[in-house]
DNA sequence: ACCGTTATGCAACAATTTGTACCATAGATT
DNA sequence: AATCTATGGTACAAATTGTTGCATAACGGT
């Protein structure tokens, strides 16, 4: 039998990753090392040097806590306009409510010269893409959209703008933005006049 | 008259944002110091400290000179596909063969926390979108595009998309997605049955 | 061409940060 | 109870960061 790990070695790494994912949303990615951790858990440097050897490491882990922190539930059964109702909320509220959409920046910093965050990046973005495309295959398979779309630039559109607003225009999602952009969306997916 | 201003000063200036920019770029902006600076120019430490006094400042200089590089001319004669395409076009080469494309994401995480960041940023999207905007309006000033359509959404789709490509999902700008995204932009444009 | 002004370079320095090693102790497993 | 194993504490070397004083070189105005 695989024997069980160490409580010692869960309990360090789970209160050292909190309190770095909470240095990452208030102070940025340069206040997370190990001194730092160290300070605000009580944690002694050296343990957390052993756990982490190099700060690259350790600030990986933390972005990583922050991607995994906030998965919901897709669904594809409503209308099209319903579901990309419910799957964009989802995504409203994690960038507006939870530590990701703090955090998700600096893993986009970090990605550009750094694979492991790329990583984290795109297997984060690949969950994402997924539930929008199963969201656009069942209008499909339900007759709403027609068999000829390409749904590959609707997903990214309908990921694009919101993290674009947030991200990078530093501008607010909100209840009226949402309903406007499922609208152009869906009147993309449903126009029959496609090429 | 005002006096004119001592060339060492611009000299400086000068050669320290160039290395700045390319440490940016090579390396991210934790290797932008006022040692590796100071190292690849030649110009002594004190003297970088007497031009920016704070890590901050040099490095958002840094940020500054990167957003401020490249400025290429809108135009806004043809048919709006044209335009886009056009001002598309210039984007992409901005992100894939300009400092731009490597510093942008860096320039977002700081914008996180950093209000001068923030700043930079800002200025910069705000005349992209006028470009686009500029498009837009005209298109409606020939009867190409009916005026009542709404245009922010538009113009928000245009730009977020290759962002959000390039920044944050890590696909490819090529021609073949410039046009099929000019294609859905279009579409979206001259579409009379808007509400 | 000269002279006051100003920017730079150099060196030395304190303070902080970063990474490593060692040893004693507390906790876990058998 | 006995043996591992993880942690905490300390001390330490090395690198980094920011400051200061002074000599030198370059500039601008006369």
């Amino acid at each position: 039998m695989s024997k069980q790990e160490d409580p010692r070695l869960i309990a360090t790494r789970t209160h050292a990753l909190d309190a770095s994912l909470e240095l990452l949303q208030e102070e940025g990615v340069l206040a997370v090392t190990h001194a730092s951790v160290s300070a605000l858990t009580g944690i002694s440097r050296s343990t957390l040097y052993r756990h982490w050897p190099t700060l690259h490491e350790l600030r990986n882990s933390a972005f990583l806590r922050a991607a995994t922190s906030q998965v919901f539930p897709p669904r594809t059964n409503g209308p099209l306009r319903t579901d990309l109702t419910w799957l964009l909320g989802g995504l409203v509220t994690a960038l507006n409510e939870t530590p990701w959409g703090q955090v998700a920046p600096q893993v986009v910093a970090a990605a550009a010269t750094d694979r492991q965050a790329r990583a984290v990046i795109n297997t984060f973005m690949q969950d994402r893409f997924q539930y929008v495309r199963e969201a656009f295959e069942a209008a499909k398979s339900r007759g709403e959209v027609a068999d000829d779309v390409e749904v590959n630039p609707l997903i990214e559109m309908v990921i694009a703008v919101p993290y674009f607003r947030k991200l990078i225009a530093g501008l607010p999602l909100d209840h009226t933005w949402l309903e406007n952009h499922v609208d152009l969306i869906c009147r993309l997916a449903t126009d029959q006049t496609t090429a």
